[in-house]
DNA sequence: TGTACATCAGTGAACGCGCGTTCACTGATGTAC
DNA sequence: TGTACATCAGTGAACGCGCGTTCACTGATGTAC
């Protein structure tokens, strides 16, 4: 500790804290006595509660962000000029995340859950942040999926980007929860990485589902 | 005036308060003020902030738990004897939430909202309740999942009824905003029921999604 | 019919508590001359 | 090399606030005799 490691210390802490109990729900208490520094701390280093909050997701979407754009990049080059499918972007999405460098090895989950939370709490302040911040791959997300079902609706579209969305948070956020049950019900083990490669198909389908409100509108099948 | 209402004032404040901020963000004191009661009211009639969170679950899940059992009784009898299919096990589900008759033209909104906030809140409190007072439907609807999937192995079975659940729980916990998006984006206006009867073959199609991992057991189709 | 008592819905004010934040202060390290 | 000052990380204690809950009390209505 000859160098400040406060800082980290209140970072590793406020981390695993929110993705246990939420924003709301965890006090500067918590994370300080957690992280073994004073209370005072954190207003010094950070400014404020909400200061830290962004800090802790700044720390793991920051990188998380650059890797997704390389993956972008990288399978954009590959389908030279036409749009690459639907899978290949929601795997491009997916594998970029799981193979994201962790800090330890509850790093996926914990990651999961913060990304599940962002969605799901109504903590306006953070939706502003990370809507400013990482604009640039979520629009570029977008346009992908866009591109990749040019048979949809905007309309359409839009709706099912919503259901997706919600799968995946919800999934996300209680992930460890959901695994758990699974263990104790039918005795099975699975890695977080295992669960996002059958949300993948699952997504895939529902999105590209042939909707009996518009039976006319054939579905292409994917590659 | 005359007889007490106030325990009817105190609901209907708190439904719509608790839909609009979630559990934890709603305040006695807003409730009591914007039922125009007293403070010690919610205290006097309930007991205590949590046990008023049941009792507004209470009064719409126990006449919608009844809609839905005689929807699956319905169902059942027009199958007699073979398994509903997924659709029309969904379909069921739906038009019971939607079909219920509500308090005022909100209450289709506030019903959902209310939904997903008990699945993506953590209040443990509130699950234990909700499971204890309402296991049976809930059963039953799985019951119903099971057989109209038997292609499904248990664990795949498991995993996709968590993706439905995420992706109907956050798009009915949004659902104002996101219509209200919607309307913004591409001036399209949308109803509840229009959002719902887009969901159930977003579903249906991920439920029987073709899974890369297994790519061996083959796809029926719905009727 | 009148009186005494019980019950019930509701009230006003206070309680203790945990919260995020602030502030005056300390002690170590770096910098200027 | 020594002294004065500035900067910085961190601290201990307190601040004011809003929270859920409690409590002694009121006033209307019902019941027994």
């Amino acid at each position: 500790m000859a160098q400040s490691d406060t800082v980290d210390r209140i970072l590793d802490a406020a981390e695993v804290l929110f993705a246990e109990r939420g924003f709301s729900e965890t006090s500067l208490r918590m994370i300080t006595s957690k992280a073994g520094v004073n209370l005072a701390a954190v207003n010094y280093h950070f400014g404020s509660k909400n200061a830290l909050i962004h800090a802790v997701f700044a720390r793991f979407l920051t990188p998380f962000s650059d890797t997704l754009e390389r993956a972008f990049d990288d399978l954009e080059q590959r389908c030279n000029g036409k749009p690459p499918t639907l899978d290949q972007t929601l795997r491009a999405l997916t594998e970029s995340a799981v193979r994201m460098p962790q800090r330890n090895d509850r790093g996926i989950s914990i990651f999961m859950r913060l990304l599940g939370l962002a969605y799901t709490q109504s903590q306006g302040h953070l939706r502003k942040f990370l809507e400013q911040e990482y604009s640039q791959p979520f629009g570029r997300f977008m346009r992908l999926l866009k591109e990749a079902t040019p048979q949809l609706t905007a309309v359409d579209r839009y709706w099912r980007i919503q259901f997706m969305l919600g799968a995946t948070a919800f999934t996300m956020s209680s992930s460890d929860a959901l695994r758990d049950i699974l263990q104790n019900k039918l005795g099975v083990a699975t890695t977080v990485q295992e669960m996002v490669a059958r949300l993948v198909p699952f997504l895939a389908a529902g999105m590209q589902a042939t909707d009996p409100m518009q039976l006319a509108v054939s579905k292409p099948s994917v590659a």
